[in-house]
DNA sequence: ATGACATCGTATCGATGA
């Protein structure tokens, strides 16, 4: 089987390109990112037509998450338990969905920006990593056995090598020493990041900015993960960071990240 | 090569992204 996850920036504007890949990848199970849509606007048509069906959760044209599978779906649940709220009045944001695909618990997370270092959004990020990171030992605590990946788009870059040029970084969210320690906290929680387990090479990025020639210069920032229980890394035979939909027009600013799982 | 910011709304720019 094979697990991807993508933040496609908009399902709308890339849902043929998005739809391609998935065909042309052989890909199971995609955990999509940013759809940037509601419900009731949700291309799901094109993603059926390809045999997939789509459980998604959006509220207006800021995130929303959604998986895709063609192996079923089984307990789809919509926020991930205790998943805390931002703004005022605050609002619950489409930033997490799970389900279980092909027997395997998938996790479709995109982690709040941050914005500044002093921003409200910066403390609802590391509230945001706590909670979810509490939720992920109590499901391993439940079932040590269970198969579950948390994938998304987790806005840190766990290294130095991780960001093009940790200098320009200074200073700035997705680097802190807080935000870092609160990625790493599921490692502790009994979760292995199974793309720098398989591509720890420095320097391999799977988002550049739309501007100034990131992605020719390859000015890329690594923050696209795949956490995994000991059970699912049991099953990893390989991790892709397919830098090649980075290319061309139209292309997502993010690159999707894969898994392959023995049978 | 891969190319000079993109997305959405109700819009002619602002908010957001990282």
């Amino acid at each position: 089987m094979r697990i991807a996850s993508w933040n496609v920036n908009s399902v709308r504007t890339r849902v043929d390109r998005v739809v391609a890949w998935l065909e042309r990848t052989g890909t199971d199970v995609l955990a999509i990112q940013e759809t940037k849509a509601r419900d009731d606007q949700f291309p799901y048509l094109a993603f059926e037509a390809a045999g997939y069906e789509v459980e998604h959760l959006g509220s207006n044209q800021w995130n929303g998450v959604a998986i895709a599978s063609r192996v079923g779906f089984d307990d789809v649940v919509r926020h991930f338990p205790g998943q805390p709220a931002f703004g005022d009045p605050a609002v619950l944001e489409p930033r997490a969905i799970g389900a279980t695909c092909g027997g395997v618990r998938v996790w479709s997370l995109y982690v709040p920006n941050g914005r500044e270092l002093d921003h409200p959004h910066y403390a609802y990020k590391l509230d945001w990593l706590a909670r979810l990171r509490d939720q992920a030992e109590a499901w391993l605590a439940d079932d040590p056995a269970a198969q579950i990946c948390l994938m998304g788009d987790w806005n840190v870059a766990p290294l130095d090598t991780d960001v093009w040029d940790p200098a320009v970084f200074a200073g700035k969210t997705h680097v802190s020493a807080a935000e870092r320690d609160a990625f790493a906290a599921f490692g502790a929680a009994g979760y292995t990041e199974m793309t720098r387990e398989i591509l720890p090479a420095e320097n391999t990025y799977t988002y550049w900015d739309y501007q100034q020639l990131a992605f020719p210069r390859n000015k890329g920032l690594r923050i696209d993960f795949a956490y995994a229980s000991p059970a699912l890394r049991e099953r990893v035979t390989g991790a892709v960071i397919d830098r090649d939909e980075r290319k061309g027009k139209g292309a997502s600013d993010h690159v999707p990240i894969v898994l392959d799982l023995a049978d």
